[in-house]
DNA sequence: GCAAAAGTGTTCACCGTACACCCATGG
DNA sequence: CCATGGGTGTACGGTGAACACTTTTGC
C-alpha cells in the first residue's frame, strides 16, 4: 500500500508527546508526569512521554502505547492538545509532535521506568528538573493554559475522577487547576444545581472531623448537557 | 541533517487542509471554500485545499502555501483546528493530516483554481458538491462545531471581519454561525458594552432606509479584554 | 407616503458573589 | 474539650432574555 505511495518531499518524523497531569490532592498541588531519557538527544534530561508513531496505528493509539512504553500507565483517557511544528524542534531533523494531554490521580497512576526511559516521575509543576527537552516546556505551558481553559466552561469529566469523591476534594481539584481559591457555598450549590452528582451513600471513614460524603459522577447526566450545549462556568 | 536521523519505522506523510469558511452577508449564509481535485485519488471530486507538508516549513507555512497555490487565497489568518490520523484516511497510505480553520469574507477572495486542483469555488454548507474526498466531510463538520463554540465565548477577532462594518452585519454573521437569530437590542448593547468598538463616524450611502453607522474593531482593546481572560458569551 | 432597515429602554428572572456559623468526629 | 474539616442560607448586583415603537432614507 504505502510502497506505491508517490510523494516527492522527505518526510518529516511524526511523533507523539503526553502531557499527564496528576493532581495530587494530599499535597495540593498539580503534578506532571516526566520521563529521564536515556538515550540521545537530550539523553539524561527530563521530558515528556512520547515518541515515534507507527504504521499501523492511530495518534491516539501511539499515545497509549507510549505512555504504558515509557512510564507504566495505563487507562488514561487523552484529549488531543495541539501540534507542534518549529522546523528545530527537533536536532535528529524534521519532526511534528502532536501532544496530549490528560488528568489523573497520581496515587492510582504510580510511574515506572521502561523502554528508553532511565527513570519516570511525577514534578510539581513549579519544581520542574531543569529545562526539559525538545520544545517540551513550552508544549506543558501550552497544556496548562488548555486545562485551566476547560476547567472553566465545562465541569471535569468522570474520565478524570476518582470513582468517589468528596466535593472538597474536587474543591481542591480545581482550585489547583485555576490557581485560585473558591468559595466552598458557591462551589457545592453550583454542582447540585447541575445534577451531574450522585450521593453514593456512603462517607469518610476515621477522619477526625464530621464525615464527608462520597459522590461519583452521573454520566449520563453529564453526557446529555454536554449535548445540549448546557454552559457552566467555575 | 535529516540522513543522520535514526527512525526503522515507515514514516507516515504529513499533510494540511484548510477549512475556510466565506460568510456571505448579502446571501445570509457561510460558505466553505472546496478545490476539484485534478488528480487522483479522488479525482474530480471536491475537497478541501491542503497539501503535503515540504521538509522546511512548518505546518502553518504549508497550510497558508497550500491555500494560495491551489485556490489563489492571500492573507488569511488560520488557526490549527485538530489532527486527523484514521490509518485509512487516505488510500494512497499513511497520511496524518493536520487542520486548519478560517473565516473571510469570500467576495474579497475570489476563489480562483490552480496546481493540481481542477477547480475552486465556494459552496454554501447546506449545497455541498457531493461526498467530499477523504474524511474532509468529517474535518469540515469538526470545523463547523470548532467555530461555533469559539464564537459563543469570544467576539470574533478583528482578523475575521472587513475593516468596517455595521452593527447589523456583524449580526447577521453571528447568527450565521450559530445557526440561529439573535435579539437586535440585546445584540447591540452587549458589544457596546465590550468597548472593543471604534465608530468610523462613517455611515452607509445610498440605502433605501436609515444609514447604519459603520464601525471598526478596537485591536488593542480586544486584545487587552484576552490577557484578561474577560469572558463574554452571545 | 411607504417600504426597509436603524436605532433605542425597561422589566424580570436567574446566577455569580460575598459572607459566618454550627455540626460531627477522633483524639 | 478541642481541633479539624463538613455542611448550610441570604442578600445584592449584574446580566441574559424577552419584548415594540420611532427614525431615517430612497423611491
Amino acid at each position: 500500500m504505502s510502497q506505491s505511495f508517490v510523494y516527492d518531499y522527505p518526510r518529516p518524523a511524526v511523533t507523539v508527546d503526553c502531557v499527564v497531569f496528576g493532581a495530587d490532592l494530599r499535597e495540593d498541588r498539580l503534578k506532571v508526569l516526566l520521563i529521564q531519557r536515556d538515550i540521545d538527544p537530550f539523553s539524561g534530561k527530563w521530558a515528556l512521554p512520547g515518541g515515534f508513531m507507527r504504521e499501523h496505528e492511530t495518534l491516539e493509539v501511539a499515545a497509549i502505547r507510549e505512555l504504558e512504553e515509557e512510564a507504566g500507565l495505563k487507562d488514561v483517557f487523552l484529549e488531543q492538545l495541539y501540534t507542534f511544528s518549529s522546523t528545530d524542534r527537533d536536532p535528529r531533523g524534521r519532526v511534528v509532535s502532536v501532544a496530549y494531554y490528560a488528568l489523573v490521580e497520581p496515587e492510582q497512576h504510580a510511574a515506572q521506568a521502561a523502554t528508553d526511559a532511565r527513570d519516570a516521575a511525577w514534578f510539581a509543576l513549579d519544581e520542574l528538573p531543569g529545562e526539559l527537552a525538545f520544545d517540551h516546556g513550552q508544549i506543558l505551558e501550552v497544556a496548562r493554559e488548555r486545562l485551566r481553559g476547560k476547567v472553566r466552561y465545562r465541569p471535569i469529566g468522570f474520565e478524570l475522577l476518582p470513582e468517589k469523591f468528596t466535593l472538597s476534594e474536587l474543591q481542591r481539584l480545581y482550585e489547583m487547576i485555576l490557581g485560585q481559591k473558591l468559595d466552598k457555598r458557591n462551589f457545592q450549590r453550583k454542582l447540585h444545581r447541575m445534577n451531574i452528582l450522585i450521593d453514593t451513600g456512603e462517607v469518610q471513614q476515621n477522619v477526625a472531623h464530621r464525615a464527608a460524603r462520597y459522590y461519583s459522577f452521573d454520566e449520563k447526566a453529564y453526557k446529555q448537557l454536554e449535548r445540549d450545549g448546557t454552559e457552566f462556568s467555575i
